[in-house]
DNA sequence: AAAGTCAGTGAACAACTGTAACCACAATCG
DNA sequence: CGATTGTGGTTACAGTTGTTCACTGACTTT
């Protein structure tokens, strides 16, 4: 049985975390295919051979960072779709829930918005892995609802994916507007809002 | 008055369609950020000093290229929302229509997805520019349909913007299926129209 | 026919890149 | 304890990058 924690492998977790850390920071101006080894271990003050300790290449690391930034939501998805007085009430929290990750997290959702389409392949299959993870989540939560009698599975896994890209789309745009006036970002807030209610309207009346 | 196609500005434009044209089809594998300037000269056969006399930089050839494939794009905006016989059929019609585009302009549909969200500013705003230039003519025609009266200035631009955004996920998606077996694809066009008849059924019970 | 314009060339530059081979030395293990 | 492991450092190499400068020569204008 080996340490699992000893001084050494310590150390190593924490230059490979600061390699993490200084990538995002380093992709807030650029997209993960300019980024270049050395310029990440420069930042870190590590040699740049000390990267290849840690990653195979800064794909392998792109694919790290997702892990990062999406691996933990997943306990948000069911807390999120969770049951509430009413269907206003469970927008606002979903849209607030939102707005807090984003503000919180700034460069790990600029990260994933960035590289989603981006033109690093493993990543973009990452993203896209996670992501369809989110949609199966989501797509069991609306199984459970009482308003999903009578769907059909591809009618349920259609309006998964419709909240999981709504999500995005609404991260993405509280992103674009974190430093704009304030007038900006409630507009924003209302119009996410909106969007989610015309979702809701039209999920309670899909069966007519 | 100069003449407007002298030998001379003729091959001038052609080597700078050139230069577009190699630069989007380097582009399929990376993102603009990471483009070199040499690598779009070498591509097209041109010394890398000639570059400068058509663009400053690539992220100005960026730009340009977002012009080049959202700029003929608008008018498809009139005919796709223009009146159907029913609701259904406008539908198919408009998925068809994306699903040629993509067939037709794949590496145009790619870079818009890529960049959208990509490391270069400029070319982010110039596509966040014309994206926005949809939503207003979007939200100029619904304004005009029989089932927007009594719909608030603000609902309007929220369920054009709304549109937009679930147009380029459809693209993206198609995109994505583009070589995929045919009945994946079935599924992907089936999976889009699903979504916009919900949008639909949202529409006509959003006030009640 | 002479003069001017200007798209494209070729050489040179300093700075940068990924990666290879080899070394140092502290933590770990038998 | 000594032997081993493995993170990180050092040096070096061959390519690549963006940009500059002076240039050629075909087209345009006068």
């Amino acid at each position: 049985m080996s340490h699992t924690s000893g001084v050494r492998q310590a150390q190593k977790r924490k230059t490979r975390q600061a390699l993490l850390d200084a990538a995002l920071g380093l992709l807030e101006e650029q997209s993960l295919s300019s980024l270049g080894l050395r310029e990440v271990t420069r930042a870190v003050g590590v040699a740049p051979t000390a990267f290849y300790r840690h990653f195979h290449s800064t794909a392998d690391l792109g694919v790290a960072l997702v892990e990062e930034a999406l691996g933990s939501l997943h306990p948000m998805i069911r807390t999120t779709l969770s049951p509430a007085e009413d269907d206003d009430e469970r927008i606002a929290r979903a849209v607030e829930l939102i707005a807090g990750h984003v503000a919180a997290h700034p460069a790990h959702v600029r990260f994933i918005a960035r590289e989603r389409h981006g033109g690093v392949q493993p990543v973009r299959r990452a993203i896209r892995e996670q992501l369809a993870r989110f949609a199966e989540e989501v797509r069991a939560e609306l199984a459970t609802d009482a308003s999903a009698a009578g769907w059909s599975e591809a009618d349920l896994r259609m309006l998964a994916g419709l909240y999981v890209d709504q999500m995005l789309i609404t991260a993405s745009l509280f992103l674009e507007t974190l430093d704009a006036p304030e007038e900006e970002r409630r507009r924003a807030v209302e119009t996410a809002r909106r969007q989610l209610r015309l979702i809701s309207v039209g999920r309670r009346h899909w069966l007519d």
